[in-house]
DNA sequence: AATGAATGAGCCTTCATTCAT
DNA sequence: AATGAATGAAGGCTCATTCAT
């Protein structure tokens, strides 16, 4: 019963911030934003709803919060990509790690595919989340560049096209979605023939 | 001074009608459903809030009527694709007219895109606007094995998921998107070189 | 197709009329006046919503009408009792008719006591509902003077309040409410035995 | 500084749930549920009008809390009845302790009576209200019986059609009610004298 | 930090009434 | 007289946010 340290507060002070980022991330990436209530969410995290509040500003700032917490994760899961050796293998890295994302973050994936498409004009949307998308299409043309491709660009848009389209797919319309077969395939038509190179 | 006939009725229904759907798929692609009222709605299109009642029960038959007017109207844009004469060319036609869909009906398309990464386990998006991607990729698979692929099942999940994210990028993520040029890249790519056909 | 002459008209305006009290009086009673929309009664009567406004300038004087044609009814039916030749009888009659009424014109009485129950205050059920009892009361109090009851008052008090019971368990309370036999049993207790008159 | 305890919240709940249902008996009683909205209860009770939902569920959850409220007041009011010594006495007291009911909790038997005449099929009212009657008359005719009567169904049917009838003109009809003095005189016309038992 | 009662703006919806034809 | 589209006030209800303790 010793008064607790600074560094215990903080840690449970940290800990309920979490527990309530993810119990938001799932009712946000189940429901969606707008039909999730902040008494849903304290509810279903068993505390009162007051204390989001000393947490967040507004349920808007704990999008934000999550938002961000799920591009670092997302990112820091994209920088294995470049222990690869070679182009070649960073691609195909880069093609293996975003499909693990979407497995592995299924929760995150759908929330932000589903912030993309309803929250257009968004700040946070505008500046965080279309970024991500721009980013690794010039890191894939970067990478298709040194495979010596002729038009990169539009390689690298049509990979990242295919992928967005492929977990919208894996995420939201088919059920039984043959997500590593699909990627396996592609993965072997892009990289595995390296004769269409010029 | 005598009473109104039949058909004046019947096309001030109509005339209101349109307007209402027209107004409220601007705001529900542009805002997104949650964040539309139908206060904006009748605002918007000028008439009193209750009139929107006399012609659907709730905003959402609303939503389902504009759901069922687009996918009426994307799918008699698919049919033109079919008086292509083989089926390569139809697989360019399927392709051609997919983007034009986009360019031309990108209200629907933001909708419809909205709708499906929003309203999982809503019924109206699980019976007609899902099996709309299915529908596509099982025609293209069945041209895709006339073509004498080896993998007509994997092509045509490929092409679908492709299109799709191309939609999305498109309409949500890049401002200049060069959906032109990637159509035509893509094209090339997958029906230029008919050498990879056994 | 001769022009119709004027009566004709007129009994056509009776006949909307009637049609529209008929339907309202019917809805009303089911389920009560506020839980009746105009849609509904015009629906059910099978005309325009505006038609009728031509015959009463609002919701209310519709109810009106109908209380109104419903106590003369009521009315004409008790001026039968007054045919019989001595007070007994009349009495007697009072009784009958009052539980005729009850049976043959369920739908006013069930009317009149929502009515009477929910809208105090309000002018109308003060001015011609509530009067209804209180004339009925002088009536058998003048009755039962005759009769040389000790407390001709209190007698027709109690009357009136016992068959306000009655109609309010059978129209209300009781799916299978013994009227016939609780009348017989009333009637033959308070004039069957002359022999506590003084 | 500290939390409130749990016991603190719970008069603060028990305080503001009373004050509700309070404000909604005297303005349903008094204008009917139907025309009784939510802000007229809330603005008469000082509060937002929010919190009402903080506490019942609906309009109609609400009227529920109060109907058993009200029973449960009456149903302990009748107890009262069966402390009597003989059947004699417990119908005696039966009346008078209806009569006590009507006069000092004249709401909730106003409200009572404008629910049974005006939501027939609702459920609540069809299990909780109209037993209210059922019971009494099977109670008095246990009573009668014992009192050596001939037909102590009728008896009973007869004595609960004239007090709820007194009701109805007490509370609803005429404004100098004599509700003593016909309490008396019926009191003494069927147990003063006891004669006209076998 | 923690609690949950309280607030009030705003939502979807209903409905009596009006009106142009 | 007849029609039904249009109006707009008001109703029930939800919910992000605040606040006293």
């Amino acid at each position: 019963m010793s008064p607790r340290t600074e560094e215990q507060f903080a840690s449970m002070r940290e800990k309920s911030k979490e527990l309530l980022m993810d119990t938001a991330l799932q009712l946000f990436s189940k429901k969606g934003f707008h039909s999730t209530s902040i008494s849903q969410i304290t509810n279903e995290a068993g505390v009162a709803k007051g204390i989001l509040y000393h947490y967040f500003k507004s349920k808007e700032e704990l999008l934000v919060a999550i938002i961000q917490k799920g591009t670092n994760e997302l990112q820091s899961l994209f920088l294995e990509a470049f222990k690869a050796e070679n182009p070649r293998e960073q691609l195909e890295q880069m093609i293996r790690v975003t499909v693990k994302a979407m497995k592995e973050q299924k929760l995150y994936w759908q929330l932000f595919s589903s912030l993309i498409t309803q929250m257009h004009d968004n700040k946070i949307i505008e500046d965080i989340l279309k970024p991500l998308t721009q980013q690794s299409i010039i890191l894939m043309e970067g990478l298709f560049s040194k495979l010596g491709k002729k038009n990169p660009k539009m390689e690298a848009i049509a990979i990242a096209a295919l992928f967005d389209g492929i977990g919208l797919h894996y995420l939201f319309v088919m059920d039984d979605y043959p997500i590593d077969e699909i990627t396996e395939f592609i993965i072997e038509k892009i990289l595995g023939n390296q004769s269409d190179t010029k």
